[in-house]
DNA sequence: AAAATAAAAGATAAAAAGGTCTTTTAATAA
DNA sequence: TTATTAAAAGACCTTTTTATCTTTTATTTT
């Protein structure tokens, strides 16, 4: 459904939003560490990032990646979007090329339920509201094994 | 979320159910045409699904694929655990190796309901069943976009 | 200004997924 | 028993995804 580039994008990204500010700017390296994903993967991911302005970041000393108000009021759709081009999120369980009410595929009443949820938290949600509620339910955001509550 | 060749074999497997008996085989090219799936790669699929007992074949004239009554009791998890490997279906929406109700990924509690409707009925109907609902249903089986209501 | 730091850029490599083609084998109908 | 048909088997190719490495550029601190 996503691809992995989609995933450690918005698990960074919440990330950043959560542990990041622009007084406290974070490299690839220790974010890569934080949440186990391959660094040279993720600096690529960024470089992407920025450039749409989802984050943003500063080169130097001292450098590193942050949000600013406006990266804060992003959603998860437009990083999924960017990242693995116009939503493949809606794409038919079953590959259909035209899967609806209509024409529905096997499993269309059950998928589209919950389709309709998560589509909706990705799209209405800010990515700072987003990183809230991550914070408050105490989520996880590390794909490593050994994850542990904070 | 499913490999293209899950779904390539699900929708395949629920057409022979709905199509084919052992007294009306069908030949690779007509389901690949059908259901509008590459033929050469279905062959294949076709030969890994023969070998595990989800369907059956008999080759020469008048040969082709079918399903026997023991075919019929197998499962849509059955298909997916031979071609996608043990349960990528179940995998973390967001990549957590480890993603459950105490270690909760952002989005566990959305996805997790889902997960186990699907998984449900992917795991409790027989295909036979599944088959009669998707033609009692009128549910499409084609991949093309130009699927027409039978 | 010089040294150090960290991202940007881009080339490259490895792995997985998706797809095709050719030869062999088995069954059956003529 | 021969010709034909259709699957089985396996080699091979292409594209996409994932991952890495090296060089350049910008910033900042000394």
């Amino acid at each position: 459904m996503l691809s992995r580039a989609s995933k450690y994008a918005i698990l960074s990204t919440l990330y950043l939003a959560e542990h990041a500010s622009k007084e406290k700017k974070m490299s690839v390296k220790a974010i890569a560490n934080s949440i186990n994903v391959p660094s040279p993967f993720l600096a690529k991911l960024f470089q992407q990032l920025v450039k749409c302005n989802i984050i943003s970041s500063t080169k130097g000393p001292n450098g590193g990646f942050y949000l600013t108000i406006e990266n804060e009021n992003k959603t998860v759709c437009d990083i999924i979007e960017e990242i693995d081009g116009t939503n493949k999120l809606d794409d038919c369980f079953l590959g259909l090329a035209k899967c609806d009410g209509n024409n529905p595929c096997p499993v269309h009443f059950i998928v589209e339920p919950f389709k309709k949820k998560i589509f909706g938290k990705f799209r209405d949600q800010t990515i700072k509201e987003f990183a809230n509620e991550v914070e408050a339910q105490g989520s996880v955001l590390f794909l490593s094994g050994l994850a542990v509550k904070k």
